[in-house]
DNA sequence: TTGATATATCAACTTTTTCTGATATATTAC
DNA sequence: GTAATATATCAGAAAAAGTTGATATATCAA
């Protein structure tokens, strides 16, 4: 019985950065491959400053990564990051340790 | 090809909730089974008051469940909400439309 | 009844996050 | 060159989230 433990602070990140209606829009044009800033800022229709801030954010927890060619910036999903994301879900789902378990069996709690 | 659509609003709402790290150890004690808030409170070492306010943005989010039995209240994980969770992130994991799919064909963005 | 315990809630406060508008930088077009 | 465009960043304002300590409520034990 491998129990993953999980990492609390990187899984809060990546929720985090879940955890916004922009944000997960971007995550989901993203899925299509590939976007330049000013796309995203097109079909979602958001001040370019807070869009920029958003995307920093994704970019902060690993979501997403960058790069440049010429005056547009192009992201992308990191392909791993949702599998990680997947996983932690999973993680979460699965009960753990036997010291753990030993509290199951307890009767009445608080003695 | 059944391409599901998100409930961006749903989506944030959980995510928000799994976005800290003591309700994500709640939700992992709660992975081994039904726990009073008394023995979540030892055993995560965290004031009353606060951990009530974390149980709160649990239940609110549909995460966990309560019953009072007594003077204690039991909390457990809803079965369907990590399952929904993981449907979610599989969900934004997956390219999507077709209409979506047109903006990947064109050349240079930004007219 | 009296006292203790488990939990929720509230108000005040602090911290974090988000938004906005302005400005800066780089790139390309003319 | 000059002008326009794409994007990032920054400072300040606003909003949201989290913490704390106090109090309220219900239940149980003596």
């Amino acid at each position: 019985m491998t129990s993953v433990r999980l990492d609390l602070s990187r899984s809060t990140s990546i929720f985090h950065a879940l955890s916004d209606e922009t944000r997960l829009a971007v995550v989901q044009m993203l899925g299509d491959g590939e976007r330049c800033v000013c796309d995203l800022q097109a079909a979602l229709d958001v001040a370019q400053s807070r869009l920029s801030f958003h995307l920093k954010v994704l970019k902060e927890a690993g979501l997403v990564s960058d790069r440049k060619d010429g005056r547009w910036s192009y992201y992308t999903l990191v392909p791993d990051a949702l599998t990680e994301a997947h996983d932690i879900v999973h993680t979460l789902a699965s009960p753990r340790s036997a010291e753990s378990h030993a509290l199951t069996v307890l009767g009445r709690c608080c003695g």
